[in-house]
DNA sequence: GACCAGGCACATC
DNA sequence: GATGTGCATGGT
């Protein structure tokens, strides 16, 4: 109950001091599916490079136009964003799966319920917790709460759990506390992420963070 | 030049 | 089941 009031309170201050976030960077289903699984580990503006290649050779505006590449042209493509080899086959990777179960169709694959979709993103290589949570969050919609180091880092430091926790348990933590709203999901993490990049780096700066309550 | 960034799979113990 | 390692670019 305490928590549930402290959740609320931290959104609400984030809310109150950076605005509503707009998320995803990105415009359509592919686009946010690619960005997500590009910006594993990875700075968004390296993705952003990657992406204005992949537009500028028309790989985004279809799956199949990501299938009939090949993997080391991919790969060159998607450079910027470093581990580029081992992300050209984690796209791949996904448009197989799409293909070979939903005929390449991401309306198709739209209709499926959540825990079905959850269940077959999770088993694709290359996508793990947070890139599939991600997907369903910001491209299918679907109520679910996105964990991600800066989650972690921000809550462990605030005394809500051990920096350690476990993707399901971090995860459940929030879902168990809060109202199921996607829109407030959507905002929560993409707020998390924004005061993580901007205060709550590796080498924070506390001092000046929207969330700073000295110890009285 | 060191450190860091919106993970994940795989090897090894 | 926990822990370690490879994957790589570009910004600070």
């Amino acid at each position: 109950m305490e928590n549930q009031k402290a959740l609320i309170t931290i959104y609400d201050k984030l809310y109150e001091f950076f605005g509503p976030q707009g998320w995803w960077p990105g415009r359509t289903r592919l686009e946010i599916i690619v960005g997500a699984i590009l910006t594993q580990n990875t700075a968004w503006s390296n993705v952003e490079k990657a992406i204005v290649n992949l537009k500028l050779e028309r790989v985004l505006s279809t799956p199949s136009a990501i299938k009939k590449m090949s993997v080391n042209r991919l790969a060159t493509l998607i450079r910027p964003s470093g581990y580029y080899n081992v992300k050209a086959k984690r796209l791949r990777h996904f448009t197989d799966f799409l293909f070979s179960k939903y005929g390449g169709s991401l309306n198709e694959l739209s209709m499926s319920d959540t825990g079905v979709l959850r269940r077959e993103l999770l088993n694709v290589n290359g996508i793990g917790p947070e890139t599939c949570d991600s997907i369903l969050l910001y491209a299918f919609k679907r109520p679910i709460f996105v964990v991600d180091a800066y989650t972690k880092r921000l809550f462990s430091r605030h005394k809500f759990f051990d920096e350690r926790l476990n993707y399901h348990d971090a995860q459940k933590f929030f879902m168990s506390r809060l109202p199921n709203d996607e829109k407030l999901f959507n905002e929560y993490h993409a707020l998390i992420v924004r005061v993580g990049k901007t205060f709550c780096k590796r080498r924070p700066n506390c001092r000046t963070c929207p969330l700073y309550a000295p110890k009285k």
